[in-house]
Parts: structure tokens; C-alpha cells; sequence
DNA sequence: AACACGGTTGACCATCTAGTCAAGATTGTT
DNA sequence: AACAATCTTGACTAGATGGTCAACCGTGTT
């Protein structure tokens, strides 16, 4: 009966979110081809063969890991429409970044290795999403050189610049961490870097007082 | 006799070459797991066997490859020594490191990959090499702090900052390409991109002027 | 011409892996 | 209790891939 499909959603719904969740680590670990369904399957705690039942190919279960992390991107990016002021809209943007990064370090890598290779798989994203997304944000940024709030600067080079800095938190973090004294960063650290990245890049937009 | 061998040096010479370009392309493209022999085989325009025969193993290959974009970096490293003045040392280094971005994309690339997934093959590289020559750098930058020169800032987030924003210009190279009307950057744009990414930093960096 | 050494290569093998399948276990409904 | 839909899983298959090997080739030396 059709009711039974709704009784056991809740299976459906919890060994997905089981399985993608292994997927964004053993993906971000390993690369896709360097990843296999068994690994997943151990990470899940699931036999292989249940993998398949959940999702019809190792591509598509890569997919929806990847759409995932988009998908928090774009909300993160709300930030930068929640004000007029540059420095605000900013600071609030780059914290958010650089907390995603701390918080989600496996997405952000499985999308880093698959732009890497030329997004074979998400480059329907990156044309269609990505970029009316960064379309609106150029907008923005060039409203803010309009009424002088900030430097003249490309948007498009500032962009970068954000998402480069915050984001080599996660795809570099364990760079980072050999040269913390294979120590994770600690909060206070976390907290540091955030500052910085956050003030050298105001200091660096901001228009020149004593001009 | 022992004077073939060096007869014949030049063939292996320009083999191995061939081999370690062609893996660098391949690598970069693929991963390591998602690269094959065959592939950088193909690429190398060389049968496989080969390529066992240049290199013992597929490891082995990979890590010469490593090995030889380090060396590149740690070139690039000259420049900021070949300056007091930390305006000129920054430029330098900056200019030098999206150069590289340029016309390595492929190595930043393996490079990337590899410290993403932890470094499996070069962690030893990390905690030597890469260790000492970031602690000379940070010396550098914190005597520029005590002689007034930049802002106190902790050396190693403005080091990060900009190795995350040269690299990602090889690294997210196709992003930033379909973002560009899916045209590679022209020359009168990279030398944008490597003066804003310059400018602002340094504008972050420099002491403020009125006070 | 005969030799020796480095270089070349097609064929082969052991292993790994995505995906399949059919039999069986669970679960909610009647 | 009987049922049907869903979920579970061990065993299997076809294909790919790193690496080996033995026969062969080219070249400079004697």
C-alpha cells in the first residue's frame, strides 16, 4: 500500500543521511575515484550492497553529496544581503565563510577536488547557480564603489579573494595544522584568523581616510 | 660498459621528462587514485611498460612530481628575501606566485590534491622543507611588525592569505574560467587580478597613514 | 662482424571494485 | 495471523588496473 511508503520514511530518511554523510567524508579523503563503496559502506556502518539500494550509482550518491555542500554555501551567502554597509555585510560574510570551513571541512574539500578536475559532474551548477548567485554579489560590490564605500576594485577579484582565504581553512587544514605543531587550531586561533582575514581585507578596501 | 650508460643518459633524460609532464597533467586532472598508467602512458605517447621501466612504481612517479612543483615553490620563496622593504618583498612574492599559478596550474593542482587528502605520500616534506621554510618566513614578517613597517598581525594567517589567494587562481582556475563567459583569463586580466590581490593586501597590511 | 648494454614492448596475471541479484528479514496494516 | 511493501545482505560477475616478464631492438665499441 501507498501508506507504507510514508510509515517507513523514516528509514529511508535516516540510513540516507547516514550514507551521505560517509560519502562527504570518504570523498573529501580519498577523491572520487580513490573512494570506494566499501569504504563508505564501513564509514555508514552499512553492508555495500544497502549503499545501492539507496542510491542507484556511486555517481549519483557523489552528486547529492556535492549539491549538499552547495547548498550551505548559498545560504551562508545571505549574509552579504543582510547589510548596506560594506564592512558589516562583509565581516559577517567572511566569519560565516571561515565557520563553514571550520565546521564543514569535508565539503568544502569534495567541492574544491571536483572544480579541481574540471567539474565533470556539477558543471550544470556552476553555469546555471553559481553564477547568477555571483552575479548578485558583483551587483553589490559595485554598489558600494558607486557610493564610495569602498576602493574601486574589480568585484570579481574580491570575490576570489574571500572565498580563497576562508576556504583554504578547510582544503588546507591539515597544511595548516603540520605547521600549528600538528596541533588543530584552537579557538582562540580559529577566532585570530578570522580577525585577520577579516581586517586585512577592510584595511585593503576601505577608501583612504587621509586623502 | 660503463661508458654507454652515459652514452645513452640523454634518452633517459628526455623519457623521464616526458613521463613526469605528462603525470603532472594527468595527475592533476584525475587524483592519484583516478589517474592510470595508461592514461599518462597515452599522454606521455609511450606504451606503459614503459613508464615501469623509468619509474618502479605508480607511487614513486607521483611523488617525483611532487617533489618537483616543491622546488618551484620554494624558488618563488627568493623573492621574499631579495628585499627589506616589505612593500617590494610582498609584490615580488605575490607577482611571482600568480605567475607560477599561470604557467603551473597542473602542479598546484597535484599539490592541492595531495595536501587535501593529508598528505599521504609527502607528509615528510611538510613537517621538513615546508616547516622550515615557513618559520624563516615568519621571522621576516614579524621584524617588518617590530620596525614599524606593517600592522602587528600574526604572520602566519597573512601567509596563508596569500598563498590561498595566489593558488586559487591555478586551483579553482575552471571556476573563475566559467565565471569569465567561459574564456580563460587574458593577459590584461591576470594582471589585474595579481594587482588587486596585491593592492589590497598590502593596503591591508600598511600601517594607517593618519594616525 | 660480434658483442654488450640500455631501451622497448605486447602479452599476461593477480587483485580490486562497481554494480547485480535473489533469498530472506522487518514492519505496518488489515 | 496473514499480507504486502520495504529493507537487508551475502555471494557473485564483468571489467579495469598496477605491475611483471621475456623476447626483442638499437647503438656504440672492439
Amino acid at each position: 500500500m501507498l501508506i507504507l511508503k510514508a510509515a517507513k520514511a523514516h528509514i529511508r530518511a535516516e540510513n540516507e543521511r547516514l550514507i551521505l554523510e560517509a560519502g562527504e567524508r570518504i570523498f573529501a579523503q580519498h577523491g572520487f575515484r580513490g573512494s570506494t563503496m566499501q569504504m563508505i559502506a564501513d564509514q555508514a556502518g552499512l553492508p555495500k550492497a544497502n549503499l545501492h539500494y539507496y542510491f542507484d550509482s556511486k555517481e549519483k550518491l557523489y552528486r547529492r553529496v556535492v549539491e549538499k555542500i552547495f547548498e550551505i554555501w548559498l545560504q551562508a551567502a545571505s549574509s552579504f544581503e543582510n547589510s548596506d554597509e560594506p564592512k558589516e555585510a562583509l565581516k559577517l560574510y567572511i566569519y560565516e565563510k571561515m565557520q563553514i570551513s571550520r565546521r564543514h571541512p569535508y565539503g568544502s574539500k569534495v567541492w574544491a577536488n571536483e572544480v579541481m578536475q574540471g567539474a565533470p559532474i556539477i558543471q550544470d551548477f556552476l553555469e546555471t547557480q553559481l553564477r547568477s548567485w555571483t552575479d548578485g554579489r558583483i551587483e553589490s560590490i559595485q554598489a558600494w564603489i558607486a557610493a564610495g564605500k569602498i576602493r574601486p576594485v574589480e568585484p570579481r577579484w574580491v570575490m576570489y579573494m574571500i572565498w580563497a582565504t576562508t576556504q583554504h581553512y578547510a582544503d588546507f587544514g591539515h597544511q595548516i595544522e603540520t605547521l600549528n605543531a600538528d596541533a588543530p587550531l584552537s579557538e582562540a586561533q580559529w577566532e585570530a584568523a578570522s580577525e585577520t582575514v577579516f581586517e586585512v581585507i577592510w584595511n585593503g578596501l576601505e577608501p583612504k581616510q587621509s586623502l
